[in-house]
DNA sequence: CCTTGGATGCAATCGATTTGCATCCATAAA
DNA sequence: TTTATGGATGCAAATCGATTGCATCCAAGG
């Protein structure tokens, strides 16, 4: 693994659930099975790293819907646990799939020359987020992290640095 | 726990630099002591948590101007490293006024009920975030880390929880 | 086949932020 | 002090991601 510019399936998100799997989900919880949402779907599980809408919307191909679908679809998902978001602090919300059981907890190291996406293991700031909550009366505490830098790739055209 | 960073010159942000000393440091960069400018640094000063730039203009009372010269300004005061911006993730832009010699680099925790904010004393163990870099290549990196939680007051208001 | 509430397309709208442009003025030079 | 000038400002229009009202459509259960 020495190829953070180049997509390269993540151990987290080798494996997808097939699509009934989740189209039952959707069933079970009396939303409907339409083209698009199956669509959108299907996007979701060929993309191991956290996709716009935009992105979705445009690689839906044959299926097309209206973006206004894609983002309430999105949050349909995001509402039934089935997708998570991420805020990659550029002002656009991107989502991955969800697997059955994963609370989707994890972080990114994300290129600000590229963007390529670095999935993070391991959730360190837990203990960090107890002690807080504690300390301070909070309840219910959690936290967004993601990181961000420059991958091989983008390193030799950045500007000059400390 | 956690090993906090120590590169926290003003822990509580209590006392801020005179304004003159602020408007030194834009002269010395060739930049001018305008009333809008001035103005906003008075807001930043009086403020030890992030504001957004309408909390900004809001504040500015007498010394109102227009939004988007409040918008150009923190830009500017950005670019000059005299203020740090944060993202809460609600999409909208937060700033903090940074003491001298002070790179700004903390988190907080927010009240997802009344966005109250606590100043986060403790930090991200940098040696973690070297060893990302190193394992994946990058250079240059950085993090946001921001806690959310609901407060004592807002926390019997609150649903039902896990 | 029929009913019905969720889903969709389309267009309008929203909120945050940016930008084009004419004008203004803080600052340094003359 | 007067002048020249480039940064700064006001105002309005434009972007951009995202949301929403509304008429229509259709998947799913009778």
């Amino acid at each position: 693994m020495s190829s953070p510019c180049s997509r390269h399936p993540h151990p987290h998100r080798l494996i997808q659930q097939p699509l009934t799997e989740l189209t039952d989900k959707l069933r079970s919880k009396s939303r409907k099975i339409t083209a698009p949402r199956q669509a959108i779907l299907e996007v979701l599980r060929r993309h191991r790293h956290p996709i716009t809408n935009k992105e979705i919307h445009a690689a839906l191909g044959t299926a097309d819907c209206d973006l206004a679908t894609v983002y309430r679809n999105l949050h349909t998902l995001e509402d039934m646990g089935m997708v998570r978001r991420f805020d990659f602090g550029d002002g656009v919300a991107r989502f991955e799939l969800l697997e059955e059981g994963d609370d989707g907890h994890h972080h990114h190291l994300v290129c600000t020359g590229c963007s390529a996406v670095v999935e993070v293991e391991g959730c360190f700031p837990t203990e960090l987020e107890q002690a807080l909550a504690r300390r301070h009366g909070f309840t219910r505490v959690t936290h967004k992290l993601e990181f961000f830098g420059l991958c091989p790739k983008c390193a030799p055209a950045a500007p000059a640095a400390p």
